[in-house]
DNA sequence: AGGCCGTCCGAACGTTCGTTCGGTCTGAAG
DNA sequence: CTTCAGACCGAACGAACGTTCGGACGGCCT
């Protein structure tokens, strides 16, 4: 016998998967029915409207990105160090929450209202967030907002290529996005590989 | 008295504008009639179905920006120069060409049937010919395809942030890219500025 | 003048949509 | 044994959807 909150929590996860695969106009209530084992009217006792459905879904996954990012950073000290374990997070998340992640990235125009404002805020506190990080580095004449949207471009954009049953891990994608974003695709992998022995101090 | 043919273009633009804002499912027809000043059976004289419309976008979308980049890239001979020719093409087409590269990258599963597979044969063969870009240049230990998939996140990210009508100019977003993409973000800007001082050849 | 084709429209079709309503069942409380 | 609230469902609601159909209008050819 589930609890309700538990009820809730696979209720989301199905949405979460269904989302991702038809995106969430072109998934039907009555498919979600389908894919939860839920009546129709059943998923109306956990929740309010469809887009209730999208918001809880897209709100706790920032909780848990926008925490895990936070703890990730603060076990490092350096500037350089905090912001490789934050996309060693966040691409690990990423590849661990695939169809969350997506339905956060992909449907962020789909919400309205206060529903809409709340998660637009959570959006722009985490923005801010990584762009803190990448300011935290001295850098001189960089465009920090613009290395932070690239950032989460580079990450972000995953969602439409990577397939976590394919040959690629998870970690490995990680060390190459932060290596790419770091020091860039022309300089040696060999300099990329020891960080300390990398250019960066002056 | 407008050609048919440059009737269907403006349509085309109309929908293009219309699916970027709203995306393909949040879009009517009914919305589409208002947006064009068509009527709502008038459009079927030129598209035989809304998702026709949306394959006539991606489509043209994609012979135009696959050509820029043919043409910017065939300019040079130095591979990291054909790189940067690319990128910068890329660029400066997404921002003039914003609306219809939203289509494009957002609505991207919207296709089924052989339309799906006209637009998935176009995709990879652009994204072949940017891995191809890539493995022109000698880098030990990059993974190509991560690095090709990581420019596309970079650049095609750019729709859910890059407003035209901000501060930053097209052409400032597009070194600024390059730069991130080929030196990373902690090379100081002045070795960036100056390629050729760069050590990338071993 | 008459026929025709390209352009375009108003009205309607059948379907599917998100949501609601009136219930049933179950297990715990009194 | 009765009561009651939480969990859940079948059937239906009105609205909106993509698409179709029959026809109107105007210019061009004969």
């Amino acid at each position: 016998m589930p609890t309700a909150d538990s009820r809730l929590d696979t209720l989301l996860a199905d949405a979460a998967r269904i989302f991702a695969e038809r995106g969430f106009h072109g998934t039907s209530m009555r498919d979600l029915s389908r894919a939860s084992g839920l009546s129709l009217s059943g998923i109306y006792h956990y929740v309010e409207s469809k887009h209730e459905l999208l918001f809880l879904i897209q709100d706790r996954c920032f909780t848990e990105v926008a925490e895990g990012a936070r703890l990730a950073v603060a076990r490092e000290t350096e500037p350089e160090a905090r912001l490789r374990a934050f996309i060693r997070q966040h691409v690990l998340f990423f590849t661990a929450h695939m169809h969350e992640m997506k339905v956060l990235s992909h449907e962020a125009e789909e919400l309205t209202g206060t529903m809409a404002t709340a998660i637009r805020r959570r959006k722009r506190e985490y923005v801010a967030f990584v762009t803190q990080l990448l300011e935290d580095i001295d850098v001189r004449g960089v465009n920090p907002q613009i290395a932070a949207y690239a950032l989460f471009g580079m990450i972000n954009w995953i969602y439409t290529w990577y397939r976590p049953s394919g040959e690629i891990q998870p970690g490995y994608l990680a060390d190459e996005i932060a290596r790419l974003f770091l020091d860039g695709y022309l300089q040696p992998a060999s300099h990329a590989a020891h960080p300390l022995a990398a250019s960066h101090g002056g």
